[in-house]
DNA sequence: AATAGTTTTGCAAATGTTTTCATAATATTC
DNA sequence: GAATATTATGAAAACATTTGCAAAACTATT
């Protein structure tokens, strides 16, 4: 089946060589049922030869859909978003739309410019990671009326629809769940709260229910790391080394308290006999780790 | 600055406001030095008050860039490609262009459907891991005449543009340095090799390199570990409960040397001392393992 | 074989931009 | 102050599609 690719292939272009008129194959696509079988045929071997592909943008100018989603995350490179991302993928594909993505390392100046740019391209919704939001973004999704998600986080009092998982929650649970292990001297590694309402209610609501048990942690409990298992241990290894040592540590993310454990180790404290750590996250990569240290310990 | 979003807000909208020309509001936003700074300015306002939003699509059909990259990964999933995409959408950003995003699942027909939706889209480019593809896909690429750039995998030969490195070479290179350091009886764990070049070409010169020196593994050497610690892992606990065992393992990637690495200290073994492990990859991660083990051999 | 009903098709307008060409306004030169 | 060169603006065509409406082509009914 030779294909004759003289100058553009448009729907001009099938609708000659069907024999028919424009109308009729921009219905094949959109209504097949309008349209009789018989020139259906012809028309689908007129697409075929010609390499016909349609035009998305003309469609959209038309006010049709976009086909496409945005979606705008803090960074695609860690473990715990690109998990994120995946399902994200597979289920906008199994709808038949198109993944525009992108990310803004954490800058919500930069997350508006994310959505502006989507919002160029007329994508038919939006979703973000998380519950804060610049107030100018909040402006131009209201603006723009764009159907926006927030993923990641939930909180009932969001005014953006949202699914994900209550962090404050998480927080107070791990933290409820050390004190009823019998710490009171625990020790804190977070990442950076600015721009990451997970870490700051995670935080916020570890710190709550402490204070609840009347339990105020100095400052050299507090530890901050970026989302690095060797800049997570290295905090760690600072915290241990105080004297006296807490007898847990309780960590922002997984991640952490991957280089919490790591750190542990290095000391030769075994955990969880010497130390508890635990961690607020769970990934995948998290059980095949711990896994491989209870094995270790066990052997 | 009260935003009267009253029906829809289009360049026409603007130019009324500012009292020009549609086409003048367009030639500020695309030729602004030959538009007078008295009215460009005006038209700046203009845009602010309306909360106007350029359309894409509409330039996209008058011609112009759409202004958007596809990339077709086979999986988002892993850490690996996480960070080529991460990179990748960095500098699309600062070139001002928008990312598309699919993944196949290392289905070839499938990354056929996603270059043609990507082309539906009339994205200005497309990118694709390895070099690879259907035949389909191929004559898609050559009959669009759409920009293309393999990534991942270098090779001369190649008729697509690609950067990335020599896989072949790689294979080799790791097998060289085994058998210099004196290993005949290597045990090998790739992942499936099927519609995945990355790791038919490690492997293909892994045994290449192999045979020239006269050795030729026996099946049982030979095992099959898709991406994943935990099953790799497995993999090297089988092959290392062979009597005798191999004196070193060869792994197609860091994931499943991890999990090798994990096999050895289950069964006691201390690496390198008693296994020499090595894994073709080198990925951020791989870095802090190797000194987390290193550590707990040193302590 | 004529009428009514149904299915299939085509015409033309609409979508939101950009750009070429022409014209109007301003600046420069003598 | 006229002639010329320069700069700024507008009118209209073009881009590729979709869809409401109307006409045409069939089927069914008598």
């Amino acid at each position: 089946m030779a294909n004759f690719q003289k100058g553009k292939v448009d729907i001009i272009a099938v609708a000659k060589a069907a024999k028919v008129s424009p109308s009729t194959v921009s219905r094949t696509f959109n209504h097949p049922d309008l349209v009789s079988p018989t020139t259906r045929k012809r028309i689908n071997r007129a697409v075929q030869r010609l390499g016909y592909i349609r035009n998305r943008a003309a469609q959209t100018m038309h006010g049709k859909r976009s086909g496409s989603i945005g979606l705008v995350v803090p960074t695609i490179n860690h473990a715990i978003f690109a998990e994120v991302i995946q399902s994200f993928s597979d289920s906008i594909d199994k709808a038949g739309f198109s993944l525009l993505i992108a990310s803004h390392g954490y800058d919500l100046d930069r997350e508006y410019a994310m959505v502006r740019k989507f919002l160029e391209h007329r994508v038919d919704g939006v979703a973000l990671v998380g519950l804060e939001h610049s107030e100018a973004t909040r402006r131009l999704i209201e603006q723009q009326s764009i159907p926006t998600l927030a993923i990641w986080n939930f909180a009932a009092e969001s005014d953006l629809p949202c699914v994900g998982s209550d962090n404050r929650l998480a927080g107070r649970l791990a933290t409820e769940h050390l004190l009823e292990l019998g710490h009171r001297d625990i020790g804190l590694i977070f990442p950076a709260t600015q721009g990451n309402d997970r870490a700051s209610h995670r935080l916020s609501a570890t710190l709550e229910a402490l204070a609840e048990q009347g339990i105020t942690l100095p400052e050299t409990r507090k530890s901050e790391a970026p989302y690095s298992v060797s800049q997570a241990k290295q905090a760690a290894l600072d915290l241990l080394a105080e004297s006296p040592r807490p007898t847990a540590l309780l960590c922002g993310n997984d991640v952490i308290a991957q280089g919490a454990l790591y750190a542990a180790q290095n000391l030769g404290m075994e955990v969880p006999r010497d130390l508890s750590i635990i961690g607020i996250g769970d990934f995948k990569c998290s059980a095949t780790l711990l896994v491989q240290v209870r094995d270790i310990e066990g052997g």
